[in-house]
DNA sequence: ATGATATTGATTTTGATTATCATTATAATT
DNA sequence: AATTATAATGATAATCAAAATCAATATCAT
């Protein structure tokens, strides 16, 4: 997503809510667009640290929740991903689901039209009114498997 | 699951690991299976505490736990339900997905072979060796939208 | 019954995330 | 530029589910 994209998101948002303009929030929001990868709240505080060694770990706690609210990003909980929740830009992408391998932990992001669709008949199917899905495929990735972790036993 | 089928699951196990046979261990595991649904860890503590007062958090959570290892149950952590894990009797039971409704919590249980099908499809596809997979559908139930909870805006 | 070992319940600790709070920064107004 | 109102910051404490600790108890082969 392109970092003036990103800022027109967050701006007209905090515009809405009386919320104002601030550097660490700024440095924050590009550190994390430049990253453009699925980030833990550390690992997010450790690259804004490289550049404002000042900035708290509670502050991009708070950008990150501002960030979800305003709908730039998303929160993102794998199973097999440790405890903590990892971000992600979402503004300006379309819609995706995610292949993990649970070795590496690698994350692939992958969309297919008819998987979306089967998922909408099974909402009909039950009458429920669709509101969000979410699918994650955890497996061992080629890479992974070649240097001989998480083969299939006898494989 | 059939009471027995489910010991006979944790039994092996319980063997295997040089583990012993206890009451509380015992009571908890026929308390969940009687109950046959999607619980926390709390409310399977409350109704524990209802046969055997005595019973302890720690010991509810240990259980799950070995019940998890074992094979005979599995965690769920959904999105929309609060922080708290649930945990579902799985031994004897085909693998299915979830449909769960934002408002009330009901929680439908859903299988789709064409559905799990375009999974493989993609773990083919990005060279993965499949392991797992999570899906989960959040919307509205029939019931919450009579009540006029969970509507479109319009509708 | 004995003894070796596992389990229990009460309690404390952990670790990720939030809340608190005094100080500082922002931005509008004079 | 100084004033003012309000929001944001960083340090720290609080929260909460889940795990670890530990002395007392239960299990089970002998
Ligand atoms: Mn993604
Ligand atoms: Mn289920
Ligand atoms: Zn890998
Ligand atoms: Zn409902």
């Amino acid at each position: 997503m392109a970092k003036n994209e990103a800022h027109a998101s967050i701006e007209s948002y905090l515009a809405a809510k009386n919320l104002k303009h601030s550097r660490p929030r700024q440095e924050i929001i590009d550190t994390f667009i430049k990253a453009d990868s699925h980030l833990t709240a550390e690992e997010l505080y450790h690259l804004v640290k490289k550049k404002n060694p000042k900035i708290g770990f509670a502050t991009v706690y708070r950008t990150l929740k501002l960030m979800c609210e305003s709908g730039l990003c998303k929160e993102l909980k794998f199973e097999k991903s440790g405890d903590c929740t990892r971000y992600e830009i979402l503004k300006g992408r379309e819609h995706h689901d995610h292949l993990i391998c649970t070795h590496c932990g690698t994350v692939v992001e992958v969309f297919d039209a008819e998987l979306e669709r089967m998922q909408n008949r099974l909402f009909k199917l039950h009458d429920f009114y669709p509101q969000s899905h979410r699918l994650e495929l955890y497996g061992t990735c080629k890479t992974c498997r070649k240097r001989g972790r998480g083969k299939v036993s006898g494989g």
